[in-house]
This record gives C-alpha cells, sequence and structure tokens, in this order.
DNA sequence: TTAGGGTTAG
C-alpha cells in the first residue's frame, strides 16, 4: 500500500501516503480516522460525507486549484474536520506561488482552530509564507508563539530579517538560537553571512563555518565571496574563490582520470552528467558574485579568466549582465559592446547597464543613441535607465538633453523623479556653471535633500571656485554626515583661505571629540593577475624604492616638458602639510610609475583609487599619456578617466 | 516536509 513514488497524476495522495486509483470507502474511514485525530472523532466511525470531504480537500490541494480548495477548507471548517499537516502545506505553497494573502491567512485560522499547535513544520511553512509575503510581524507572532522551534523555524526568521536588511535583529537570532541548543547548519550561515555589515563579525562567522566544516557549501561559499567583496576585502573574496576552484578542479581531474584510466566509461559519464546537474545553476550564480568583486576592484585579467570559465556554462542573462557590468567597470568598452550585441536575450538591466557603462566612460552620445535603440526594442526604462541617461546628460554637460529627460521622464516612462535623479540635475546644472539654478533645483525638491545631494553641489563649487557656496554646501554635509572627514578638511582650507582662524580652530576640535579621521588616499594596480595596493606615505611594497626612483625620473621628464605642479587645490581635501611635495606623492602617482616600470608599452596601465582624482594627477596622467604613448585608466568613485595621446575622455570636465 | 545564492546609478 505504501508507495515511495513521487506524486504523479495518477497516484493519489493522503496524509502523505500515496495510493494508486480509486480507494474504497472503508480504506478512505480508515485514513480518516488518522486524519482527524485529535478531534471529537477520535477513535470512532468516520460518517462517509467527512471521507469525501477530505479526499476532495486533498485531491484540489495537489492539484493546485486554489478556489476549489479554499471552498472545500470552508467546508472541513463547517464540519470540523481538520486534514493532515502535508496537505496544508502544499495549500499553503499554492497561496504562496499566487501571492493569495487572504487565503494564506484564512489557511492560517483554520489550522489553529482546533485547539492544538499544528506540526512544526507545518508553523515554519505558514511563517515562511508570512515572510515571503513581507508580513514580517506575523511572521514573528508565530515564531513567538511556537513551543517547539528546530533549525528551520530560527533559519526562517534569520533570512527574514537578513533579506529585510535588519542586520543586528538576524545576527542576535543567531546567537539565541545557539542559546536554545539549537545548531546552525549551512541554510543558517548563508543567510545570516548577508546580514554581516562588520568585519570582525565576518570574521567570527568565518571561524564558526570552518569550525563546523561548512565551508564547501556553495551557498555558503557564494555569501562569503559576497560579503567579503562587498566589505572591500577583495584578497578574502578571491581566496575564497580560489579554494572552491581548486576544490572543483579534484573533482574534474578525477572525472577526466576517470575518462583516461577506464575504458568502461558509463560510470565516469554518469558521474559528469551528476556533476554538471549539481553544479549548473550553483557556478552560475557563484560566478555572478565573483565578476562582481572583479568588478568592484577593476580587476580585468581576473575578469577575463571568469569569462573563460563562464563560456563553459549555459547562457543566463543575469550571469551575462554581470559579465557586462565588469567590463564596463574595467573600463573595456569593445568586450561590453561584443557581449552586448551578442546576448540572446536583454531585459532593462542589460540596455541600463551598457548605457550606464558608456556614460561613466565618457561616451556620452552614445549612451542617448543606445537609449533611444532601446525605446524602439520594446523594453521600458525604468528608475535606474533613466538616471544612466541624466548621468550621461550631466557627464557631457548636456544641458538641454537632461532638462528634457528630466522633466518629461514623468509623461514619457511614468517615472517620478528620485533624489538621485534630482541629483544628477544638480551635477549637470552645478557643473555647467548655473550654480543658482542648482540651489534653486535642491529647494524644490520634493525630497529632503541628502548630504550626498549636497556633495554634488560641493563637487560643482570645486569646479567653479565658488567659496561661499561651498561653505554652505560644506556646513550642510557635516549636519548629514557629521563623520565626513574630506568635507572638515575641505571647509577647514576654506577658512584658512579667507583668514577666519576661529573658525578652523573649532572645526579641528570638533573633528577630534568625533574622532574623525580622513581616509588615507589608496590607489590598486594589476599586475600579472596581482593586486598591488598603493596608500600614500607607506612604504611596505617590496619594490617602494624602485618605484620612487622611476617617479622621480617621470616627474623629471615631465617637468622637462613643461609640467609645473598645481598646488592650488584649497577645494581639494588636502591638508596644509600637503603641499607640492605630498602632491607628488598621491597614491595614484606612485601606482601610475609601478605599472609604468612592470606592464610592457602597449598594456593599458588599470588604476582603481579610493577618492577623486586631484586635478595635479589629472595633468599627470595626462602629459604622462603623450610622452610615454601609454594608455592609462584611472576609476575614481565616481567616473573613469582614459587617458591617451595628451587626452582625457573626461575632456577634462569632472 | 518546512529554511539559503547572482546583475544596474551617485
Amino acid at each position: 500500500m505504501r508507495s515511495v513514488l513521487r506524486f504523479k497524476e495518477n497516484l493519489i495522495p493522503v496524509r502523505g501516503l500515496f495510493f494508486s486509483g480509486p480507494l474504497s470507502p472503508l480504506l478512505l474511514q480508515h485514513l480518516c480516522c488518522y486524519s482527524v485525530a485529535a478531534t471529537q472523532w477520535q477513535n470512532e466511525r468516520v460518517p462517509i460525507k467527512c471521507s469525501n470531504l477530505l479526499y476532495e480537500f486533498t485531491t484540489y490541494c495537489y492539484s493546485r486549484d486554489l478556489p476549489r480548495a479554499m471552498q472545500a477548507l470552508n467546508s472541513l471548517q463547517k464540519h470540523k474536520i481538520w486534514a493532515d499537516a502535508v496537505t496544508y502545506s502544499e495549500l499553503i505553497k499554492c497561496c504562496l506561488a499566487r501571492g493569495a494573502v487572504e487565503q494564506g491567512k484564512r489557511v492560517h485560522q483554520h489550522v489553529f482552530s482546533n485547539g492544538y499547535e499544528p506540526k512544526t513544520f507545518l508553523v515554519n511553512t505558514l511563517m515562511n509564507m508570512y515572510v515571503k509575503f513581507k508580513m514580517l510581524d506575523e511572521a514573528q507572532d508565530l515564531f513567538d508563539q511556537m513551543s517547539d522551534r528546530n533549525v528551520v523555524s530560527w533559519t526562517t526568521m534569520i533570512a527574514a530579517y537578513s533579506s529585510a536588511k535588519i542586520n543586528n535583529k538576524a545576527l542576535e537570532f543567531l546567537i539565541l538560537m545557539r542559546r536554545d541548543d539549537v545548531r546552525p547548519n549551512m541554510f543558517t550561515y548563508s543567510s545570516v553571512l548577508r546580514a554581516c555589515d562588520d568585519l570582525s563579525n565576518l570574521r567570527q562567522l568565518h571561524c564558526s563555518i570552518l569550525k563546523v566544516g561548512l565551508e564547501s557549501d556553495v551557498f555558503v561559499r557564494s555569501a562569503l565571496i559576497d560579503v567579503y567583496s562587498k566589505m572591500g576585502q577583495l584578497e578574502c573574496a578571491m581566496c575564497t574563490f580560489t579554494e572552491m576552484v581548486t576544490w572543483d578542479l579534484v573533482v574534474w581531474n578525477s572525472i577526466i582520470g576517470g575518462f583516461a584510466q577506464n575504458s568502461d566509461g558509463d560510470e565516469a559519464l554518469m558521474l559528469f552528467k551528476r556533476m554538471k546537474r549539481a553544479g549548473f545553476s550553483a557556478d552560475q550564480s557563484t560566478l555572478s558574485s565573483v565578476l562582481r568583486a572583479c568588478t568592484s576592484l577593476a580587476l580585468l585579467e581576473l575578469g577575463r579568466q571568469v569569462h573563460v570559465h563562464v563560456v563553459k556554462f549555459q547562457r543566463d542573462l543575469i550571469l551575462d549582465n554581470a559579465l557586462l557590468d565588469m567590463y564596463c567597470k574595467c573600463g573595456n568598452l569593445e568586450d561590453a559592446h561584443q557581449i552586448f550585441t551578442q546576448m540572446i536575450e536583454k531585459d532593462v538591466i542589460s540596455w541600463s547597464t551598457m548605457i550606464i557603462g558608456y556614460a561613466q566612460n565618457g561616451f556620452s552620445r552614445k549612451a542617448l543613441e543606445l537609449f533611444n535603440e532601446m525605446k524602439v526594442s520594446g523594453i521600458k526604462p525604468n528608475y535606474i535607465t533613466v538616471l544612466g541617461v541624466l548621468f550621461a546628460c550631466s557627464h557631457a554637460g548636456l544641458v538641454e538633453d537632461g532638462q528634457y529627460y528630466f522633466h518629461s521622464m514623468k509623461k514619457l516612462f511614468g517615472i517620478d523623479p528620485g533624489r538621485e535623479h534630482y541629483g544628477c540635475m544638480v551635477d549637470l546644472l552645478g557643473r555647467s556653471g548655473k550654480l543658482d539654478e542648482a540651489v534653486k533645483l535642491i529647494r524644490e525638491m520634493e525630497c529632503e535633500p541628502d548630504a550626498v545631494t549636497w556633495r554634488t553641489l560641493l563637487g560643482a563649487c570645486r569646479v567653479h571656485r565658488n567659496m561661499d557656496l561651498a561653505e554652505y554646501a560644506a556646513k550642510q554635509i557635516i549636519k548629514l554626515d557629521p563623520s565626513d572627514a574630506g568635507t572638515y578638511i575641505l571647509l577647514s582650507n576654506i577658512y584658512a583661505r579667507t583668514q577666519k582662524w576661529e573658525d578652523v580652530e573649532d572645526l579641528r576640535r570638533s573633528m577630534k571629540e568625533r574622532g574623525v579621521k580622513k581616509e588615507p588616499g589608496c590607489s590598486w594596480v594589476e599586475v600579472n593577475k596581482q593586486i598591488h595596493a598603493f596608500i600614500m606615505g607607506d612604504n611596505s611594497h617590496p619594490q617602494i624604492k624602485e618605484i620612487n626612483k622611476e617617479l622621480n625620473q617621470i616627474i623629471w621628464k615631465l617637468r622637462e616638458a613643461g609640467y609645473v605642479p598645481d598646488t592650488n587645490f584649497v577645494l581639494q581635501d588636502l591638508e596644509d602639510e600637503q603641499m607640492e611635495d605630498s602632491l607628488l606623492y598621491h597614491s595614484e602617482k606612485i601606482a601610475v610609475a609601478f605599472g609604468v616600470m612592470s606592464l610592457s608599452r602597449e598594456k593599458t596601465i588599470r588604476i582603481r583609487k579610493n577618492l577623486r582624482i586631484c586635478g595635479d594627477c589629472h595633468l599627470f596622467a595626462k602629459l604622462l599619456a603623450q610622452i610615454e604613448r601609454r594608455s592609462i585608466v584611472i576609476r575614481d568613485p565616481i567616473r573613469y578617466h582614459h587617458f591617451q595621446d595628451g587626452v582625457c575622455s573626461c575632456g577634462d570636465y569632472w
């Protein structure tokens, strides 16, 4: 009678068991006695009508017929009959798939209505339903009422808080769970890792994972790569990935060995298939994570390696998008465009990524042309696409185009301008010299301007050397983000320039009180698939002596060609003592010098840095690109500078 | 029989 077969259409499930063919009334009666255990009919004969009701309910639940199942549920309620937990969980899944919140609540009410607490797994299913409906309070209530919580119950809540970005709750639940003697598993760790926003916490979690031996789980590993890279710990992210690749390699090698050494290839072939099945989805997602890590550090060479892996797998839209973004962010527009044109399927993210890629790399016209193509293709632009378009306008100083899109975005695409759209417009107006209009726009904003908005205005003041407005904007920034060291220094430079020494003192004091420290300038350059980091004033690089020698030679050569270091950067976040001398040792200059001495001339020197490039370094790179006939790409947190033949793709407008 | 992953702007 008992069947281990999975549910198929010709099998009738009752109480989680499966029967073929019609059930006899007698058998049904017997089964229903089980089903209504804990009800008034326990140990009594069940009326045949009730058996039929249960039979109907079960059938509708398993065939995912939601309206009929809900009708049958009402009949069960009327006759005070309860079905078994597995059937209810099927019904809940059905509610979830259809977004049927009211029906889901009704099932919840019903399963609790006989006065008994449903089985743990059923409560877990209900909890998960509320989580997926984003009804966290309801899920939490259920959790609080549970008398017996297992690892799934805890993990469901942790995952819920983690994806709702209520990170402290997720971490707190992990502690409580351990205190309750429930051991976290790979599901728990992969969820809680995403709620980790502090490096020491992350290290602790990583240790626990290693201790219990869960580090080989692809989900856990993928989360580790993701979180390390989000925290800027790229080396750790890469280590985690490399270990994984090595472990993969082991499996692959064993298969190849199996093929080669064993003439009986059937077994090996089976293993190969099984591995592909197991690896497919895992690897596509994991590779996306890894690509993101490459993208955030502009690791073009490593990204290319990952690309080679990607080619082995089935085409996947998200993976293609990640690849596209990687090439854009590494400043390699040719490859990005090639991938874009070869994509079988493109969604709004593919188009947005390519448009933003063109815009960031200084090809604003191309970005706008592509936007027109997108409209023709029938894909509807979203919030971020429009942002990319405005971004393209602001980076090329296309005031009229920008104003047109900004004013018509609601009418044309049904998108209300958000804070970020206003930010782009402030940037566009401000940098084209229309500072008054930019201020007016900030005043008109429907949402409150934030520190980023004011920082945008400050950037424009910097370009147009408007000290008064810069002072005002800087004050607003400090009000909204008291930890922004760069702005304090900038403001104190303004005060110093205008001889307001008391204000300078006040500012220094409040910086000290608040413990604000300036982030040191740092540049990264990739040489032979290795990342070299250079921090101003840090001499720990093993070749630092040769690098400094090279840098001095370069500077000497440039001076011969007429280069004069530009120290007039009162509106840069430089400290007093950082005048000409220290300007010469900005981290990007050191990184460029290292690139010149370690990469052959035909290779592009690609640098990423954590602060915006200063005017002097910009000039330095332009001249060097001309004199040494080299191509240099410097990526700062906001945009890209492609230096070639003495000009920069930004047109000196940044 | 319930729980976990990937892409886009500043």
